[in-house]
RNA sequence: UGUCCGAUGGUGUAGUGGCAGCACAGCAGAUUUUGGUUCUGUUAGCCUAGGUUCGAGUCCUAGUCGGAUAACCA
């Protein structure tokens, strides 16, 4: 794995974030930061989490400290150990080392011992109430809750109920343990929060060992504590469970970790709402979790994004408190940014039109030279063969080309990259009046693209010998979710209506230059013109499949849609 | 209708009470063997109203707008 931690960019500020951080280590608060990446094995990690993961990872990298990676497993119904392995392969391919894995189930044994002593000293009781009247006793945002009849038990009865409820004695859902606090409280999180649920459920590590769970809030910050956690970052919608993290810590008298929020990633025309994710891949509606239109970061990778562009991209969009809506448009920059510096160039062909070079000899082939990467010297040359009849794209070719127009067009001379200067000379129609053939002329003094006598061409245009072409299919995709961001409303449940049709994949025969033979999956091409591209695998095999992994700025196309 | 959080160009993000900066997007130009890339220039901003102050984006008060919050989810 690359190391990352030397290629912090430095930045002139500071973000809220690193200054608290400065100021504890300043004020010898804290010798060492330690963080942690606390993600629930529900589902798979998104481009959301990056955010998420490049802030607890890149802060305890940038102040010497230590990351831990904690499964929260408390909630055995949701959770399975698929979702555990693709965590952990996310994170390391996103170039990131965790100190320790821990999960919350480690700390089963030690949060029950709590309990009881929060029990034992009236902070804690059991409740029989049922789910509605417990509900229905919360109160309103508005109004006050009521005392559970059930509050004022003695601490004996709540040890022995409480006892009781771990050996399995009651059914789901019978009995709950409660912290006991406030029923009146302004913070609805503070009306006696539910610290233990029973479920008989089978845990993915612990399996039916336990048959009463913790609930987040009361394992959160304990789990914080056990691995003495200094700056527990999470997101905005936490911040009103502080004052109960705080509480339990508080009254457990336990190493005071602290949480902090920043605002989660929006991004425009995506959905990163992990239940609607999950309903995608069960419904069939995308290949798996890793198809390339999910926002996921498996099917970011299969798409063709690089780590260090994710990086590089939640390094760019900063962390605040305010609510945001990034533009996906800054997630591409960051991609195109890094793969112009590191893509291979190459010429491919996806709608093609025949171009027959009429005083070129019969028979004759040469190998031209092209540079592989105009960025990088090391990346050497490649030879790509020409003849007689190429292919070239058949939007690089207008019969009436509007003003400005610099590519093919009748009587018009363009450069066919790394080869000859051609002139058009004559179009071949079928009956329907299709283009099927362009016949040209070349100059063979303009071999390799340059002229002796001096003369300029405007327009340049990609090409590939149609003898030596192989052949192979490309995947263009659309974004998958093409409304901004129909987030949890009911809005959002009829997301799956406003998914665009055409978002469906685009699987299309074109043409490649040799080289392109000995791709590998997943690597990563620019094709002249069309975009950015990686190899991927195909239900056929020995199939060369190219993603688009991005496009490229097209002035072109924008000016053409004025 | 409570409590908590937030508000700086189109989008994000900085600004010990002292000239409002940076990135992306946009626009204009230069370079270019792909109308890409690169480079240069440039447009555009402190939610409102009061107050404190020589001086307020920053501090205070009130309001406005946005978000979170009433799961035996995390």
């Amino acid at each position: 794995m690359e190391d990352i931690s030397k290629n912090i960019p430095e930045k002139e500020s500071l973000n809220f974030l690193e200054e608290i951080i400065e100021n504890d280590l300043k004020s010898g608060k804290y010798k060492e930061i330690i963080t942690r990446f606390p993600p629930e094995p529900n589902g798979y990690l998104h481009i959301g989490h990056a955010k998420s993961i490049c802030l607890n990872f890149g802060l305890a990298l940038k102040y010497g400290g230590k990351t831990n990676l904690r499964f929260d497993d408390t909630n055995p119904v949701k959770e399975d150990v698929e979702y555990v392995d693709s965590i952990k392969e996310d994170i390391q391919w996103l170039g990131f080392k965790w100190a320790n894995e821990f999960y919350a189930s480690d700390y089963f044994e030690q949060l029950y011992e709590w309990a009881v002593q929060l029990i034992k000293k009236g902070l804690a009781y059991v409740d029989d109430q049922t789910l509605e009247e417990i509900r229905k006793n919360r109160g309103t945002v508005t109004e006050p809750g009521k005392d559970s009849p059930f509050r004022n038990r003695s601490v004996e009865e709540n040890l022995d109920l409480f006892i009781r409820m771990r050996k399995g004695e009651f059914a789901d859902g019978a009995r709950i343990l409660r912290a006991k606090i406030d029923m009146a409280h302004p913070n609805m999180q503070m009306r006696d929060p539910i610290m233990y649920r029973i479920l008989h459920a089978s845990h993915h590590r612990t399996g039916d060992k336990w048959c009463i769970y913790p609930m987040y809030d009361y394992a959160h910050g304990e789990s914080d504590s056990i691995e003495k956690i200094t700056h527990s970052i999470c997101t905005l919608e936490f911040d009103i469970h502080r004052p109960l993290y705080d509480w339990f810590i508080e009254q457990l008298d336990i190493f005071p970790s602290h949480q902090y929020e920043f605002a989660r990633l929006n991004l425009t025309y995506t959905v990163m709402s992990k239940r609607k994710l999950l309903q995608l891949v069960t419904e069939g509606r995308v290949t798996g979790w890793d198809d390339p239109r999910m926002p996921t970061i498996c099917g970011f990778r299969r798409r063709g994004y690089t780590p260090e562009s994710i990086r590089n991209f939640c390094e760019r969009i900063g962390v605040a408190k305010r609510d945001n809506v990034i533009d996906v448009s800054l997630l591409e920059f960051s991609l195109r940014e890094h793969l112009n510096k590191t893509a291979k160039r190459v010429m491919a062909v996806l709608n093609p039109v025949k171009v027959v070079i009429t005083n070129y000899p019969e028979g004759q082939e040469e190998e031209m030279d092209a540079i592989n990467n105009p960025e990088d010297e090391n990346a050497g040359t490649r030879k790509v063969p020409f003849c007689k009849e190429i292919y070239i794209e058949r939007d690089d070719f207008m019969e009436n080309p509007p003003k400005k127009y610099f590519r093919l067009s009748p009587g018009q001379e363009v450069r066919l990259r790394y080869a000859y200067f051609i002139t058009c000379q004559e179009i071949v129609k079928d009956e329907e009046g299709n283009i099927i053939e362009i016949r040209c002329t070349y100059d063979p003094a303009s071999r390799g693209g340059n002229s002796p006598d001096g003369r300029k061409v405007k327009g340049t245009i990609h090409w590939v010998s149609a003898k030596h072409a192989i052949q192979a299919e490309v995947r263009l995709f659309d974004r998958l979710f093409n409304k901004e961001n129909p987030e949890d409303t009911e809005e959002g449940q009829t997301f799956l209506e406003n998914i665009n049709p055409d978002s469906l994949q685009i699987l299309k025969s074109c043409y490649l230059e040799p080289s392109l033979k000995e791709s590998q999956r997943l690597e990563k091409f620019q094709f002249e013109r069309l975009g950015y591209f990686n190899v991927d695998y195909d239900s056929k095999p020995g199939a060369l499949v190219f993603n688009r992994t991005c496009t490229l700025k097209d002035s072109w196309q924008k000016e053409q849609e004025k």
